[in-house]
DNA sequence: AATTTTGTCTAACGCTGTTAAATTATTTAA
DNA sequence: TTAAATAATTTAACAGCGTTAGACAAAATT
């Protein structure tokens, strides 16, 4: 009676196999040509089979944000856990958001760019996930506040995430921009900001 | 012969409406809802004729951007214009920025937002219109340079387009924020770069 | 071995942007 | 005023899209 779970295992592997394909062809060839027939054919099967894996294309849009979402909180833990000092645990992890955005741009255009998905980003993740539950806790130690739901905290996260992601938002739109001076508005803003969390 | 100005002037007008035609529909529906034929409903013709006037719709999206940063820089100059001290007008062309972001929402996503286009912002646009050109200009005089081209200057100006691009980025995605917050973030974010600009 | 269930595909619907050809209306020339 | 030429507009079509219903074959169950 292991044939129930192989073949569960099998259509569980198809629905990754559904999600990598639409990975692939956006990398290739960017959010606008993702179809429902290209992943079929990238897959060797025809488009209505994605639908007995899928409700609809939203659906698989909506499970990529939700890994580029885990991938993120994954990069940004990492960081942070190399130091031990909160002030450079910050500039840390905000770092590896930055390179995070570049690194898998499809998956930040999905997640904060492109489209409408991703409103709901509180209720689709699980507790501790959102950058939000990351950051805030050593903001919330700099300003010396044990809540990290508090206003005054919020706020602050509000600022970095801002300014990082205009500057990222900025980047992807406009290529011009040199590398180095962006790093230094970054360096610069972050430290700054930081800064201004003991006042 | 004045038939062949009268006609011009009907074609022109045509064009007009196309543009208009097709606010109207992103403003009631949204982006994602706009098409050839629906243009060419509100305008009570069929879809070829758009192709008279428009290479494409790219064309059109195109046109709508250009009239977009038309009318962005119109409210910016018109703020800044509303005040003598040079921090005031900082503050207050900015605050236009924020407030164009969002009554004219429909703009400002097909400018930043939501696709590729605009990237060519810089040979789209006659001098002196883009945003950059506005707001360094007051931004040089503060930090006591004359060219506004000047590395000092653009990293500057870079730091207030991100936080204040990021945060519109992050409202327009997560309408969970409270406007109270915004304003406070924004304020804050833009006298303490200020302040940095004398440094 | 017959029947049910499952997996998969074909065909189709209504939508999209876009183009070519046909048709109608308008202007020009005789 | 009528005939020819030009312009304006529409109809019909193509290829692609997301999606659904129905047919068909393979596998599992009885």
């Amino acid at each position: 009676m292991g044939s129930k779970e192989r073949i569960h295992r099998l259509k569980e592997n198809t629905r990754g196999n559904i999600l990598d394909a639409a990975h692939e062809i956006v990398k290739e060839e960017g959010w606008q040509a993702l179809s429902m027939r290209k992943i079929a054919d990238k897959i060797e099967y025809t488009a209505p089979i994605i639908y007995e894996y899928y409700a609809n294309k939203e659906a698989i849009l909506l499970e990529l944000t939700k890994k580029g979402f885990m991938l993120l909180a994954c990069r940004m833990k990492e960081a942070a856990a190399q130091h031990t000092d909160l002030d450079e645990q910050i500039e840390a992890l905000w770092l590896a958001y930055w390179n995070f955005a570049f690194e898998e741009k499809e998956y930040y255009q999905l997640m904060f760019g492109v489209e409408v998905n991703c409103c709901i980003m509180d209720e689709l993740l699980p507790a501790g996930t959102t950058p939000y539950d990351i950051a805030a806790v050593p903001i919330a130690k700099v300003m010396g506040i044990e809540d990290t739901e508090d206003d005054r905290v919020c706020t602050k996260y509000y600022t970095y995430w801002s300014i990082i992601h205009g500057l990222i938002s900025i980047n992807i739109v406009r290529k011009g921009t040199s590398d180095e001076i962006n790093r230094q508005i970054l360096k610069d803003a972050i430290t700054g900001i930081t800064r201004s969390l003991r006042n």
